[in-house]
DNA sequence: TCCTTTCTCAACCTTTCGGTTGAAAAGGAC
DNA sequence: GTCCTTTTCAACCGAAAGGTTGAGAAAGGA
């Protein structure tokens, strides 16, 4: 149960439910009760799964009589967006160093391009 | 196993070892066997992994030989972050309209602030 | 042709996940 | 105090995840 931190945020947001809790988290902050009214489970089901979204730190529960009304931390979204971007990024520089490497290659050595097959009669 | 697309990505990037081939893959085309190398697991293992990226739309297979090089497919990120980008906008946008409102209300009925309690002298 | 390499498929096993029910904890309200 | 509400804890269940081994498909080379 100790998994890293990217690891309980991306498999905390697997799960359309949580999904939609955190949607709707990040409209109003809501109780329990109140997050589990629209969907057809137990109550007790939305407490696990607002359990996975505190673990992972998506959320944070307070005290307010017996209610525990839930808040969104949006900042661990961050922790995601960066994993993503910089291997979006890597990907995409190496595209556009596939493509510097094509259009300096010489005719006669550059390897067939799908796109050109069939040249113009 | 007819997931929702946000699902399948989400949940295909909460294992390590799936992130990992993919941080690999965003720097070169790899295959099978390569990207199995480093880990230790057997081959088919890492063939189930690559199932599941490839079910996301992370990666595709082509194949060259009895080699399946896999390639990464890095559009499929932004399904995430738009996600993502659209609920913390939201969330920040609402810590803008509550800053809004308490600057705005007379200190009467302003609520009690914890950073502002105990007057000073 | 037979052999080797590379990879996937099939069956199985163990652990985790998402759900249930039932009981108990934590706070008001009366 | 006794209720009632809200939430969590504990035990259980079926399905899916991630791993294994063993067999088979696909393609090339001897």
């Amino acid at each position: 149960m100790v998994a890293d931190p990217l690891s309980q945020v991306f498999s905390a947001l697997a799960d359309p439910t949580r999904r939609d809790i955190v949607a709707r988290l990040a409209v109003a902050d809501a109780t329990v009760g109140e997050l589990a009214a629209p969907y057809d489970v137990t109550v007790q089901a939305v407490s696990k799964h607002l359990k996975v979204l505190e673990d992972a730190g998506l959320v944070s529960r307070s005290r307010e009589a017996q209610r525990r009304p839930v808040h969104l931390e949006a900042e661990v979204f961050d922790l995601m967006t960066k994993w993503i971007e910089r291997y979006r990024r890597q990907a995409e520089e190496r595209y556009r160093r596939l493509d510097d490497v094509l259009r300096d290659m010489p005719d006669d050595v550059r390897p067939d391009n799908p796109s050109q097959e069939g040249s113009p009669p």
